[in-house]
DNA sequence: TATGAATGAGATTTCATTCAT
DNA sequence: AATGAATGAAATCTCATTCAT
């Protein structure tokens, strides 16, 4: 069902190998940026051959699309591991800010991809992630309603408002991680050198403003 | 005092081919990238030639820190004229999230440049907006100061993550109006075809929460 | 005595596997021309490995003379059939153009190699057809020099003129079997949809005129 | 009317250079052939830099496109001069082989270039010569008709038949010209050395049979 | 000052050939 | 002997920048 961008030669080559082209695409893709990543300086950095990248991927767009393809399966992985229906609303935001936060941190560059995914010159690429967002929304609703549910929300609140300011509050706090300037536009907010606390911080605010 | 990033040449030349030229430039950025946008390209749009283009500006990162001056500054004009230190906390917020949404519609080419700017392969552009950035920290922290004086913030809530919030909806609404990705997250949040109305839904909602 | 172009590995392979990629060779290079015929393609298309067909041919150029060796004797074995001294001047001419089309138009990918032969650009292998061209020159002499001895022609036409102009006749017949604008060529001069009576028409009208 | 395939850049240099590359462009396809002529070698022929052709022509298919239209007209022009109405029929021809061998002689790789466009390979740019060979057609169904009305031909004569022979022997001649294979089989029948009788000779051959 | 032709370094992509398995 | 992954040189095309007019 999923698409593959890659060619069958890729799937022929040794499961580390392949781990390692993506990552290294990844890390070239978030630093240089969509356009301006070069195929020769993922291959150096990927220890392949130049050649190689075009038997892996008929071009560079696909490469582009394998990667995202990657970086949206492991983050819903990861969304799928946090995901405790047991836990109350306040427990569930703090997980997610903090692992939002811990996974941005580990991987900044496969922000600063979804970050370029927003631009108008990379909306070819953006259907590929799609089902992600979808996929967070109906995330977040859930944990709304569960808020209101168990009187941790007021229930005067407007459902959707409240799951898109707290998808929107997760999303900033992971770009701050891969961007400069939204890494200075928080610490202008929560003080400098305090943007390890942030997550915890946002949590505890978010928290009181919905009850 | 403010650094100029244009030549002699281009202050010698009318005022209306001035503007011609950096609307021009602003539009191919917006629409193509900092990466992508051909000189040659904002050369045709403006009604310029190619060769004048660097009479003006001494390299193409010239244009763009030009482009970004100029969209800082109309966007400073716009600050202070919305700026009215007596209206009441939710009616400010009314108002700003409402101009921010329309000044986006207008404009969109300027928000996905100023999307750009997160991106790490374009940092060296971001010292240009920070002063901006930091200016509408300032505002959002007083917005919220005067609510809480006038009894429409509660008192318990944090100042920081509060103007953090609404600066991070002000962006985001924005942001929507340029790319349709995070439009596209937007009318999952809202419904689809309702866009229109979300700068007044948020402020109701953020309105309601922070009282 | 004949050159081999392929190597000691190809012979000892089963005939009919030597046949499938002697087979599939011709037809990509008719298709795709010596330059742009891809080794890969040969492969795939006689299905056997990229890598098996260095074992069969050291070089590109080597697998190229194979299949030309391989048309030569063929044709060589056609002409060779078709040869019956008995038969009378128009007899000849008629089953000599008739299977000339036919062989054409059973395999055109090779009257499309024959047609790249004349190009400069391949003129490294034009040596390959010398023997069989001089083979057809002797022929059509030999049939000339039997139509005037029977008295099908007549006493004062030039023997070599009218033995090359035979020969461009069959040439042109073949050639439009393998190229469309050779057929279209063809089909302006006899009317469009008639090209499949061209051999005998041709026939009848060179045989009128030699007499 | 003409389809242009290069670019106002092209039409605004100097005619000198214009004509420079168009030859230069036509010497290196002829040499080197369709798919094997380098753009950086017709640059290098012209004495202009790599870039610069790009400039000219938007891709090299299109420069193969303007290649084979100047080839065209320059050859209609030849043929509109050639022409003389008046002229009886085995003058006629006789002017006109010699022509087209002396006009192949002297641009053979245009001729080359010519023989290119009969693969299926470059079938593509097959159209852009048809209109052309129409004309050719033409011509010679008029030379034909002329000859009948003149008595210079037999009326039992296939008109279509005999305009396909001259043409195919006119072209053949050309060929000649361009091909070393094409040669050697025109040498196998007139002799060797004796290739450059060959129009004459050709001329005597066919007015002869055609009477 | 304005123009637009010219340049060349650099990016993607192709493919004959090699070689480890 | 067979396979197919790996290689890297080379080809087309792009574009910021320069410069003669």
């Amino acid at each position: 069902m999923a698409i593959r961008y890659h060619t069958a030669t890729f799937e022929n080559i040794p499961s580390e190998k392949r781990e390692r082209i993506l990552r290294a695409a990844s890390r070239v893709l978030g630093r240089d940026g969509i356009g301006g990543a070069r195929m020769a300086d993922v291959a150096a950095e990927a220890g392949v051959s130049h050649g190689s990248m075009f038997s892996y991927f008929p071009t560079k767009d696909d490469m582009i699309r394998a990667v995202i393809a990657r970086g949206m399966s492991l983050q819903a992985e990861r969304f799928a591991a946090s995901d405790d229906e047991g836990a109350g609303f306040a427990a569930t935001v703090r997980t997610v800010f903090r692992s939002a936060w811990d996974e941005a941190s580990a991987e900044p560059e496969l922000i600063s991809l979804w970050l370029s995914l927003s631009l108008v010159e990379n909306a070819r690429f953006a259907d590929a992630i799609l089902p992600l967002e979808r996929d967070s929304t109906e995330r977040w609703r859930r944990v709304v309603a569960r808020g209101k549910a168990s009187g941790e929300i007021d229930q005067g609140i407007d459902d959707g408002a409240a799951a898109y300011l707290l998808d929107a509050l997760a999303a900033q706090l992971m770009k701050s991680r891969a961007s400069g300037l939204e890494r200075a536009k928080l610490e202008l907010f929560v003080g400098t050198g305090l943007a390890e606390a942030a997550p915890d911080r946002m949590t505890d605010a978010v928290v009181a403003m919905l009850r």
